[in-house]
RNA sequence: UCCGGUGUGGCGCAAUGGUAGCGCAAUCGACUGUUAAUCGAUGUGUUAGAGGUUCGAGUCCUCUCACCGGAGCCA
């Protein structure tokens, strides 16, 4: 007999089913029978099991079936006669495939967060993160759905590049060469005898090589891991990321905008529509506001304002920021913070930043003083998308290179864009673990992550 | 990396410089179509590590490590 998922039991006919998965809670009847509640991770729901003590093989395997131990159970799926369930399976049979021992560290109470992370390879087995992960996997389901539908070309870039000053921040290195004793001419490194021949690193970005085949293919997205060396202690920061980059052939930075905030409401919506159950769960034990919020961002349009329109807002604001609010100086957190969360209330998107805080590669707009660059700010998240028009004028893109001491040799490629059939074109950044964090409403970013990588930590 | 905080049974926490406790979980028993079951009993400690002050340190001091919160960097 084929076994049943839980998920599909739970809308199953009565019959015969056969049951397996993982035992959550046991509660002893002395009526001569035991409650077993089973899960398989098909859904945030359990199974109840009646496993009455004169089945066959009972006495045998009475003692294997604790608190976290893996079964399989064919019985009769049938109506509860208790509370608190439609359906209940009334066990014939039960095989254990794994008993678990007295010291199975997920016990049935509440468990911090922090101590999961310790257990990261047991953690899955819990409400919480099986809960995240479907979400998880949903989000990752939608972001395809949601660029296939509009013609995008999902796009595989370099994980290994040589592009050491991307201007996104310090670079894993990776190498081949015997860092105890690394050939050396003229008292550096010899990376012409590494692996690749010269120095590499782990991407920080797709984009550059994102931007190639849009000139080409015209939508293009890519969706894979990033690597930050930076060292960051927060709970928004991963050294190990998973981001989404779309690049537009044709897109100003209307256009760009427009479709980030299409993006993020399909997304909100799928979750919403085919999570509905793990949402309940997330809306009653994390964050009581959750449901109300997405929907609210779903309807409403977000607000968009000019980096110089937030700085007046902020100026004339009674608010006392610790850092000061002068045009030219980056938004700090807190004053990203008081815009999306005191005054507007909703999704804030900043536009048309000063050109010398940003990189070298965004618009110029016409006066030279700002360039066309975009974030996404989330209430109570922060940055979740940040996004630019493109510069695609040769001249103009190879001064900003010199302006900001950057090796226009190394770029030569980029370049070529714009040199060869150049066009205006835009794209941008989604962070994929903030917006698992946005939607679930789970506070530190790794607790949203299988296997989260931050400083001084990357075990399992 | 900077600022602040924390580190004590399996887990969550308490203990004025003076005998290390409580709750949960676990184990055993009682009771029950139970459901975060209930009730009773039982066991559980190199107080993160190293050094120092003191008659005496979980508590005070120094250093190291880890974790948490905030900041910076960003997604």
């Amino acid at each position: 007999m084929k076994r049943t998922k839980i998920k599909d039991l739970l809308n199953a006919v009565e019959g015969e089913v056969l049951v397996k998965g993982w035992v959550r809670t046991r509660r002893d009847s002395k009526g001569g029978f035991s409650f077993l509640e089973i899960n398989d991770g098909s859904c945030l729901r359990n199974i109840q099991v009646i496993a009455d003590h004169s089945i066959p093989n009972y006495s045998s395997i009475e003692k294997k079936m604790t608190t976290g131990s893996c079964i399989s159970v064919y019985g009769k799926l049938v109506a509860s006669q208790g509370k608190g369930q439609n359906k209940e399976v009334q066990a014939i049979t039960i095989d254990v495939y794994g008993p678990s021992p007295v010291d199975y560290p997920l016990q049935k109470k509440r468990h911090s967060f922090e101590f999961l992370r310790e257990i990261a390879h047991l953690r899955p087995r819990t409400n919480t993160f099986g809960a995240v992960m479907r979400v998880r996997n949903q989000l990752a389901y939608s972001i395809h759905q949601f660029f296939q539908k509009k013609g995008f070309v999902y796009l595989n870039t370099p994980i290994v590049t040589t592009s050491d000053c991307e201007g996104a921040g310090d670079m894993f290195q990776v190498t081949t060469l015997d860092i105890l004793n690394p050939k050396c001419v003229d008292g550096k490194i010899d990376y012409s005898l590494d692996f690749f021949g010269e120095k590499t690193f782990l991407t920080v970005s797709g984009q550059l090589e994102g931007e190639i085949f849009s000139m080409a293919l015209s939508d293009i997205y890519t969706f894979g891991p990033t690597f930050r060396a930076e060292n960051s202690n927060t709970s928004r920061h991963l050294a190990e990321f998973w981001m989404v980059e779309p690049e537009m052939a044709f897109y100003d930075l209307d256009d760009n905008m427009d479709l980030a905030e299409e993006f993020i409401k399909f997304l909100l919506s799928e979750v919403m529509e085919n999570c509905a159950e793990d949402m309940e769960f997330f809306n009653k034990r994390i964050d009581t506001t959750k449901l109300e919020t997405l929907k609210n961002i779903i309807d409403n349009q977000f607000e968009r304002l000019t980096y110089s329109d937030a700085i007046r807002q902020l100026k004339k604001s009674s608010e006392a920021f610790t850092y000061p609010v002068e045009w030219g100086l980056s938004l700090q957190a807190e004053h990203e913070r008081f815009l999306s969360e005191k005054v507007f209330k909703k999704p804030v998107i900043v536009f048309n930043y000063p050109e010398k805080i940003k990189s070298f590669y965004m618009k110029l707009n016409e006066g030279g003083e700002t360039v066309r660059a975009m974030d996404v700010l989330l209430p109570n998240l922060g940055e979740i998308i940040g996004g630019s028009q493109r510069e695609e004028n040769y001249e103009v893109l190879l001064e900003r290179m010199k302006d900001k001491d950057l090796n226009p040799e190394k770029y030569w490629w980029y370049l070529d864009l714009r040199k060869f059939g150049s066009a205006p074109h835009s794209g941008f950044g989604l962070g994929f673990e903030r917006m698992v964090q946005f939607v679930t409403g789970m506070d530190n970013i790794r607790d949203v992550i299988p296997f989260p990588r931050t400083p001084k930590h990357a075990k399992f």
